[in-house]
RNA sequence: GGGCGAUUAGCUCAGCGGUAGAGCGCCUGCCUUACAAGCAGGAUGUCACUAGUUCGAUCCUAGUAUCGCCCACCA
């Protein structure tokens, strides 16, 4: 057994979680609790994590995502799915080059100076020993993937997969090489892609420069951001159609500095209207340039350096720095003339992800993957199957969008950790150097490649490897088949592929998800996952996105550390409502506390009392040996509450499956906290102390079974303290576990809304009761007596069927439930001392239970605070009554307590049970004379009183009664005037309106009491 | 320049055509034998603004404002 039952009495009264979630967390993993079996019965469900970098350490965005996974994940597996979440990691290439390149740095050392291998070597060392750090750190979120099947992107296994898919493009003709323009990032000297270059606003300048024109007959005026650009500059163009330089279209400028003769010529992409409508073009260095070079057939001119130094090409700047180059341009230009003026001026500059600095673009020799084809596949399984489906619906768009504006890929990067390409150079061709023309050979290993190169180019052939790797996302774009095998068809990817769903953010779509559903589309012919849940970000208690660089983020460890993982987790689901809304973290930096990870904490340990109630009281037995209840037992509450029970199961379930993970967290934190504690606990506390066996062991079954159904509800939300109870609940045996069993349910025959209706009058009168009790500051220990009187037949008929309940939650000693007044007011107070004995049969309920001491002893307790005389003259008004009512009510009354019939109460009970209420009490009297001196409140069109020997502060009381009354009629005016609208009566449903004339005349009841208790107030 | 989201109690957020909800915070009273990480009671809102659709709008439509995000090659 893996939890040991503890003595129930020395259970701690707050939860720990700390050990008990180290604890699931052993034992779930070393018994592979998680681990997935194609052959398992089931529809397969299966969720591939989204891989974390290697050089991660966890952060909320990975708690997030987690959490909402592994709540998905547990879900399905309780419900019977063939389910398996599958965990890995990435390689990374630019973040770990960056780390280790900085590294090397540290040590004044650059990574040619150590080698490929040896630079290879620590990398793997590094990933060996911080690379887990990551895996390690998910763990203690208690997530139940299943280790066993443990992925990383370089793994043999993977790396086949990359090797296979790069050559299948390169033989499709989808994979080329060549001389193009690419976004270059001289921080990390490699080539990035699209996606990896962020725009940013900056405050810069707009140079204007004078070009002479070759003819001597005036300039051209051009202007720049990028003033060093000029260097390569190799034509100026104008708009074929503005008038003002139609002449100088084919004419030539002279171009400053490098004294070069470039033509002016004439293109499209020029917008007159912006400054002189003239540009100067650098087709090597600007990526519309580059276009009009192309179309133009204009020389390329690189100037830079891979450093961003400028090269042999920059005149008298060469290797000069390109912003030292670019200040020092301005200069000369300056004073040469050719400055016409600097402008302030606002422009985007495109900056390196990783690297933090300014992109070139560049022109060099890459691989890249032609996208149309594969992006038009993707689309058109969006646009004919809407697959994959995302949720929220939204982002469909957004991705659609993206597709459609795909351009190709440039999947090389100049960087040695990563999947090194696999295509050889066949350099002996080309004197033994590798340029931009030496042949190759695409191959999956470098054995293949060999064959390959000496059937091509001969047997003296030499070969040697393109040095570059592939983009990561290159291999992430495979991980929803790579990881389960592909491209061998092993059974886990028969059975598990394509996954069900897809977590992950939205800043992700365009990095993963559609590099995914590419790659699938085109190796697999389907998508990768049916669904793509989309979420929002975590953002900070300042409403901030958290990143490295703000220094904001808000340590997951830290919260678990402090409050327990099921903690942090629930906290984070429940904020989840409105899906794919970001969510902010309540928390506090000097403290390190978060008030709402504080809230689920408190809901943890209020789970782990209820449950320590439950346990001390089921006598050692667990919910299978005590069994389920007879429906002829149930009483009331026991049905109230199993109804309740069915309609959080039923809406848990149908709120998970529509992704609304939050909502279905907030209906069990409702039911649990609200029903079972608040509510039923207290119920049944006297019925657990009481003597009826029966009833007591009913009490002890509904608690049982509901409680262990509960924990099911709960456990893929906080599945540590869920898991834990349960053991010790149903004392589980060896190998059996909460995750493991069936999630409950609904039982719809148990669903009875009427039932709940009619029990929310009695818990209105509850809390009506403790309001007046409360405003007229009487002691909360002291018993009281009471009066309810409502007209309505079926009203009295359940309020006499909650009498008990009544009695011992709000602490009344003697309940008299009437159907009116007497029409005369007695003056009580000198009659009180002459009170005859009290008939037994009056004060029976009081009597019947112990927690409700008889009325006598309590009214003699009273006497020091507040004087009771209504207690004592109880029996005696009831004579009065008794005269006073019609021989009807006596007559019923006495038939009543002859056959001992128990009363029927106006609702339709569950087919299965008999029609029988428990409570043990007589007919109540229907006429009783009015308390002199009272509170009153009202509750629906019931009157609820409570005999004082004086009002302590008539005016306050006055008041608010006066403001309830305000209130009530406001309802009535609203509720009059929508019923005066002949158009509403006609053409709302029958069901509305009829809701409306029901609430009209409970308001136009309440009013009539509130008017006659004021009335009477004025009178007293 | 396009597109998207948000705007509801002091704070964090649900809700969604039929008389406004929760948690936290606040006020009052309680160590009531599961829980003070708790219990009971209480106060609090022009549902951003303006028009429209509708018998009826916090909810639908169209604008406006503010905040935030994404995308975009105007030198």
């Amino acid at each position: 057994m893996t939890a040991t039952l503890p003595s129930l009495t020395n259970l701690p009264t707050q939860y720990d979680p700390t050990t008990t979630e180290a604890k699931w967390q052993q034992v779930w993993e070393s018994h592979e609790v998680f681990k997935a079996d194609p052959d398992h019965p089931g529809e397969p469900y299966c969720i591939v994590i989204p891989p974390p970098n290697v050089t991660g350490s966890l952060h909320m965005g990975h708690a997030f995502e987690h959490a909402l996974i592994d709540t998905l994940v547990r879900y399905h597996r309780m419900v019977g799915r063939n389910t398996l979440w599958l965990p890995g990691t990435d390689h990374a290439s630019i973040a770990v080059s960056t780390l280790l390149d900085r590294e090397l740095s540290s040590q004044g050392q650059r990574r040619e100076d150590v080698g490929r291998d040896a630079y290879l070597e620590r990398a793997w060392q590094w990933k060996q020993e911080s690379g887990g750090k990551i895996v390690g750190q998910l763990r203690r979120l208690g997530l139940s993937v299943d280790w066993s099947r443990e992925r990383f992107t370089m793994d043999p296994g993977l790396t086949q997969a990359v090797m296979t898919a790069f050559v299948s493009l390169y033989e499709e003709g989808l994979i080329y090489r060549g001389n193009y323009m690419v976004n270059w990032c001289p921080a990390s000297q490699s080539a990035v892609s699209d996606l990896e270059v962020e725009s940013r606003e900056v405050e810069g300048n707009l140079w204007h420069f004078r070009y002479p024109l070759t003819s001597g007959k005036g300039y051209v005026e051009v202007a720049t951001t990028r003033p060093e650009t000029m260097l390569g500059d190799t034509a100026v163009a104008v708009n074929p159609n503005d008038d003002r330089y139609q002449h100088l279209i084919g004419q030539t400028v002279l171009l400053p500095i490098m004294e070069r003769e470039i033509p002016i010529i004439a293109d499209e992409y020029v917008d007159a209207s912006f400054g002189t409508g003239c540009v100067k073009v650098t087709p090597a260095h600007d990526p519309n340039d580059f276009e009009m070079g192309k179309r133009h057939d204009l020389p390329f001119i690189n100037i830079l350096n891979k450093d961003g130094t400028l090269n042999e090409n920059g005149g008298p700047f060469v290797s000069l720095d390109r912003f030292v180059a670019r200040k020092q341009v301005v200069k000369r230009l300056e004073e040469e003339g050719f400055l016409v003026k600097v402008e302030p001026y606002k422009h985007t500059v495109p900056y390196s992800d990783r690297g933090k600095v300014p992109v070139e673009p560049l022109l060099s020799t890459q691989w890249f993957v032609r996208i149309r084809p594969l992006a038009e596949r993707a689309l058109a399984c969006l646009d004919e199957q809407n697959s994959p489906e995302f949720v929220p619906e939204r982002w469909t768009k957004v991705y659609r969008d993206w597709l459609v504006n795909l351009r190709d890929w440039c999947i090389s990067r100049q960087l040695w950790w990563g999947h090194q390409i696999p295509a050889w150079y066949a350099i002996s061709e080309t004197g033994g150097e590798l340029t931009e023309d030496t042949p190759f050979v695409v191959a999956h290993t470098a054995e293949e490649a060999q064959a390959k190169a000496i059937a091509q180019f001969g047997a003296s052939v030499q070969l040697e490897q393109d040095p570059d790797v592939l983009d990561t996302w290159f291999s992430s774009g495979l991980w929803p088949f790579s990881t389960l095998g592909w491209p061998a068809k092993t059974q886990d990817f028969e059975t598990y592929y394509p996954t069900t769903t897809l977590v992950t953010g939205f800043d992700i779509i365009f990095f993963w998800v559609a590099r995914m559903t590419m790659m699938a589309g085109h190796f697999t012919g389907q998508m990768p996952f049916k669904t793509v849940y989309i979420h929002g970000l975590v953002r900070d208690e300042n409403n901030k996105k958290m990143s490295k660089s703000a220094n904001n983020g808000i340590d997951p460890l830290v919260l678990i550390n402090k409050y327990g993982t099921d903690a942090l987790r629930f906290t984070l689901v429940r904020e989840v409502a409105g899906a794919g809304q970001d969510i902010r973290l309540e928390y506090d930096r000097k403290t390190d506390e978060s008030a709402s990870v504080e809230a689920s904490r408190n809901f943890t340990n209020k789970l782990w009392n209820a449950s320590r109630f439950v346990l001390m009281n089921l006598d050692g037995k667990t919910p299978a040996q005590l069994g389920t209840p007879r429906p002829v037992d149930l009483e009331l509450s026991d049905r109230w509450l199993l109804s309740r029970y069915h309609q959080v199961v039923q809406r848990s379930r149908e709120a998970i499956d529509q992704h609304s993970i939050g909502e279905a967290a907030k209906g069990l934190y409702e039911f649990i906290w609200g029903d079972f504690c608040d509510w039923y606990i207290e119920l049944v506390k006297s019925r657990l102390q009481g003597e009826d066996a029966r009833s007591r062991r009913t009490a002890q079954q509904v608690l049982a079974q509901v409680l262990e159904g509960t924990l099911k509800l709960l456990h893929p939300f906080m599945p540590h303290i869920t898991e834990e109870i349960w053991q010790t609940l149903v004392q589980a045996e060896n190998q059996q576990y909460l995750a493991l069993q069936a999630y409950p349910t609904p039982d719809l025959a148990l669903i009875d809304p009427q039932l709940e209706q009619a029990f929310v009058l009695i818990t209105d009168t509850i809390r009506t009761l403790r309001n007046l009790r409360s405003e007229a500051e009487i002691k909360p220990g002291l018993r009281i007596a009471a009066v309810l009187q409502s007209e309505d037949d079926r009203e009295r008929n359940i309020l006499n069927a909650g009498r008990p309940y009544i009695q011992d939650l709000a602490k009344i000693a003697s309940l008299t439930i009437a159907r009116d007044f007497a029409p005369t007011t007695t003056d009580v107070g000198d009659v009180a001392i002459a009170a005859p004995t009290p008939p037994s049969i009056v004060t029976a309920p009081a009597v019947a239970s112990p927690s409700s001491p008889p009325a006598t002893a309590t009214a003699s307790a009273a006497n020091t605070d507040i004087f009771l005389p209504f207690v004592l003259l109880l029996p005696f008004l009831l004579l009065v009554a008794f005269a006073l009512a019609g021989i009807v009510a006596i007559v019923r009354l006495l038939i009543s307590l002859a056959t001992g019939t128990p009363i029927a109460i106006g609702w339709p009970q569950p087919s299965t049970g008999r029609t029988t209420v428990t409570a043990p009490a007589p007919l109540p009297p229907d006429i009783v004379p009015y308390p002199a001196q009272n509170i009153a409140g009202v509750t629906g069109t019931v009157q609820v009183l409570i005999p004082l020997a004086a009002v302590v502060d008539v005016d306050a009381l006055r008041a608010k009664l006066s403001k309830t009354l305000s209130k009530v009629e406001a309802d009535i005016a609203t509720l009059t005037q929508r019923l005066n609208n002949a158009s509403y009566v006609q053409k709302a449903p029958a069901a509305v309106v009829q809701s409306t004339r029901d609430s009209l005349a409970e308001a136009e009841k309440q009013a009539e009491i509130l008017r006659e208790r004021l009335q009477r107030l004025e009178n007293s």
